[in-house]
DNA sequence: GTTTAGATCAACT
DNA sequence: GTTGATCTAAACG
């Protein structure tokens, strides 16, 4: 290794971690895309504009935003300036179960938190929630992996992305079923 | 289980 | 006007 950017690292490190959302919900991350601000075509930084602009803030901040009218959630992992940041894109709920369901509908437990929109949805972060620092609460807040180092960390081509859909930037703990399949964007070559 | 098509909203050029 | 880090449902194997 070593052409690795460095928030892959973070990406993996995020992994199996424990976010808290809105109302007791809480959610095991289990999936998750890194992106590298400027140097990464496929990354809302790439361009700086004022939407991204909160990316180039201080890390362990949230960047949330909306697309197709739904609510996506980013953490910051990079120090001011780099734009850094990583996609929560699946995660398994871990608490407030009955909240989660009431706002996701009545679907398996597995399916609650599996896509960036659909995790967001179940944890209750909004468009509100941008610019939460997610090391202290209130709001929402990220807890560390606990004891982990059991889980297989597998690494793949990220989802949905046009632009540098070959970068194996998107983690996620092998066999687990809240895991969405690879879909490839649709005018990818 | 997989693949395909369509919906749909805000932000960017 | 066009794009996009999506979702769901429907069709298929």
């Amino acid at each position: 290794m070593g052409d690795e950017p460095a928030v892959c690292e973070a990406a993996r490190a995020l992994l199996g971690a424990v976010i808290v959302g809105h109302d007791g919900v809480a959610a095991r991350i289990t999936e998750v895309e890194a992106y590298d601000g400027p140097n990464d075509p496929a990354s809302h930084a790439f361009t700086r504009t004022p939407r991204s602009e909160i990316m180039y803030g201080p890390a362990m901040r949230l960047y949330v935003y909306r697309m197709h009218g739904h609510h996506c959630a980013n953490v910051i992992t990079s120090p001011e300036g780099q734009g850094s940041a990583v996609l929560l894109r699946a995660g398994e709920i871990v608490d407030g179960l009955d909240v989660a369901r009431a706002r996701r509908g009545d679907v398996p437990d597995h399916r609650l938190g599996r896509g960036p929109g659909n995790l967001a949805k179940a944890l209750g972060i909004t468009i509100a929630d941008l610019g939460t620092d997610v090391t202290t609460p209130p709001g929402v807040v990220v807890r560390p992996p606990t004891a982990s180092g059991s889980q297989v960390i597998a690494a793949g081509p990220r989802v949905g992305v046009r632009l540098a859909a070959d970068r194996p930037w998107r983690f996620w703990v092998d066999g687990d079923p809240t895991v969405s399949a690879y879909r490839r964007h649709p005018g990818a070559s």
